[in-house]
RNA sequence: GUCCCCAUCGUCUAGCCUGGUCCAGGACACCGGCCUUUCACGCCGGCAACAGGGGUUCAAAUCCCCUUGGGGACGCCA
């Protein structure tokens, strides 16, 4: 069988999204999956809106997604020369002419046609009269006024149009830039593209770019057209439904599998499996299994998903990651034991990298302070005695295991006649500042005597001082 | 307005092609409970859907038609 290629084709006008992310994905996916090729384009022509950033941008998002390419990134204004000699090869085979028509006589026919409750449409005034090149002639394509156009698509199956819904769109315009549905069909076609797998959004494109490839006598790709991502109002994903770019959902604290996982899970399914790794993915994702409706974005599931991945992930792995989020914080960690301790302790209740830094902040400050209520609740005269008989137990303490930390505690229990939790809790608020935490033994072993001792005399110190 | 697409719990979905095993399964969220030194994790249980109407058939979530609803497209944007 032929090898699979197939591309991603942002235009530089912006960040990369979540939705454009996702046909990115499936894309790669499915290239990594038929061991086909993987192509990047970047579609530039609209070089009013397209700028270096958003090209940096989508970079950087495709590179923390881990979304390799094979080939490119090809930039559409470098390509002029090629889209000119096929404008010329149209020209001269009668199949595209130049028109002279302006924007504003063009506006009023699309008027007169909406009135008559018609499509708005070009209507072919240019068509027969062949005129030569001038400054302000554009070039359209003479499409066919009867007929049907056919789509096969591999998700959204046979679809028919009637040619005479088409018009005879612009394939270059009057500054000489060529035009959308035009270049890509040059691209595909001279990129060996073969599958083409594209938002539903494209649909519309997809029979005059037919025509293109007939007119261009070149064997179509196999067109698959995904439905969109939604907003939870049901209308296009926007701005106003809260974050959009790829980077965003690093900076809040994904990771970029639980992304990827998600987005591909929305829209495609493996009967009812939720969880998938990278590997996985490119191991059973297929084309057949893509969905036929749009999906509504729920930032909930990412979240629970994103849980998941964290838990799965091994705490070395979390070390970088989590850097920038306690830097937020103002601490600076290395890869060490400590860190990796603390992070195994942390991802049974961390939904997200910026909670866990969050978490995290009591196993390195060297100050920490109370919330209110804590201190309210637990850090009371009831609880003097026994955290004095722990910290002393614990000062003469050499080995912080498990199974002494315990018998330390039970001895603590027997000399007071308390239960457990009375004694656990004033010592976790003591030792991070909070009534929840990981587990008391964990942390007490975590964070070692030189840390744990002047914690609890801290707290001694607040109970003193609040009883006078 | 015209054209195209879609329609199962609040959300993502399995099932639909190849009708019966589906008084519809899983996941998220939500609500109970268990576990427990807290918070989580985990486990157990609950709530909750085949848009409506017609057909076809012994039998329809599954096939056909209509209605309704939703989305998308109609650019010298991509």
């Amino acid at each position: 069988m032929e090898q699979i290629i197939t591309r991603f084709p942002p235009s530089p006008t912006g960040y990369l999204h979540v939705g454009g992310a996702r046909t990115a994905i499936f894309n790669w996916l499915y290239a990594r999956h038929m061991q086909g090729k993987f192509v990047l384009r970047i579609e530039d022509t609209d070089t009013e809106r397209s700028t270096q950033a958003s090209v940096d941008a989508i970079f950087e998002a495709l590179q923390w997604l881990g979304i390799d390419w094979d080939e490119g990134p090809y930039f559409q204004t470098q390509r002029f020369d090629i889209y000119r000699e096929y404008i010329q090869k149209l020209i001269d085979s009668n199949q595209a002419y130049y028109c002279t028509c302006s924007p504003e006589q063009i506006d009023i026919m699309r008027q007169k046609a909406m009135a008559a409750g018609d499509k708005p449409r070009y209507d072919g005034s240019c068509r027969e009269k062949g005129l030569d090149k001038s400054d302000k002639a554009v070039v359209r394509f003479k499409a066919p006024l009867t007929g049907t156009t056919v789509v096969e698509d591999v998700i959204k199956g046979h679809m028919v149009f009637q040619n005479d819904e088409l018009d005879d769109f612009i394939i270059c315009r009057s500054d000489g830039i060529p035009t959308y549905n035009f270049v890509v069909v040059v691209d595909d076609i001279t990129m060996n593209i073969n599958t083409v797998i594209r938002g539903d959004d494209h649909v519309m494109n997809t029979p005059k770019q037919i025509l293109l490839y007939k007119a261009l006598g070149s064997p179509l790709p196999t067109f698959g057209h995904v439905p969109m991502v939604l907003g939870n109002d049901r209308a296009r994903l926007s701005k106003r439904h809260g974050a959009m770019s790829v980077t965003a959902y690093r900076d809040m604290g994904f990771l970029p599998g639980a992304l990827i996982n998600y987005l591909v899970r929305l829209g495609w399914s493996h009967g009812d499996q939720e969880f998938f790794t990278r590997d996985e993915l490119i191991d059973v994702f297929n084309l057949e299994n893509i969905g036929r409706s749009a999906g509504i974005f729920d930032l909930d599931k990412l979240l629970a998903l994103n849980a998941e991945h964290i838990m799965a992930a091994s705490p070395g792995d979390l070390v970088d990651p989590l850097k920038p989020f306690l830097k937020k914080a103002g601490i600076e960690i290395e890869e060490d034991d400590y860190i990796l301790q603390v992070i195994e302790t942390l991802q049974p209740r961390s939904k997200t990298l910026e909670d866990m830094a969050e978490a995290a902040l009591f196993y390195y400050l060297s100050d920490i302070s109370y919330e209110e209520k804590a201190a309210r609740k637990f850090l009371k005269p009831a609880a003097l005695e026994p955290v004095k008989i722990l910290t002393e137990k614990l000062a003469a303490l050499e080995d912080y295991s498990h199974s002494n930390l315990e018998e330390v505690f039970k001895a603590v229990m027997d000399e007071t006649g308390l239960k457990l939790g009375k004694i656990a809790q004033p010592v976790r608020v003591a030792l991070t500042g909070r009534t929840a935490s990981p587990g008391i033994f964990e942390i007490i072993a975590i964070l070692g005597p030189n840390r744990v001792i002047p914690r609890l005399k801290k707290a001694i110190q607040f109970i003193e001082n609040r009883e006078s």
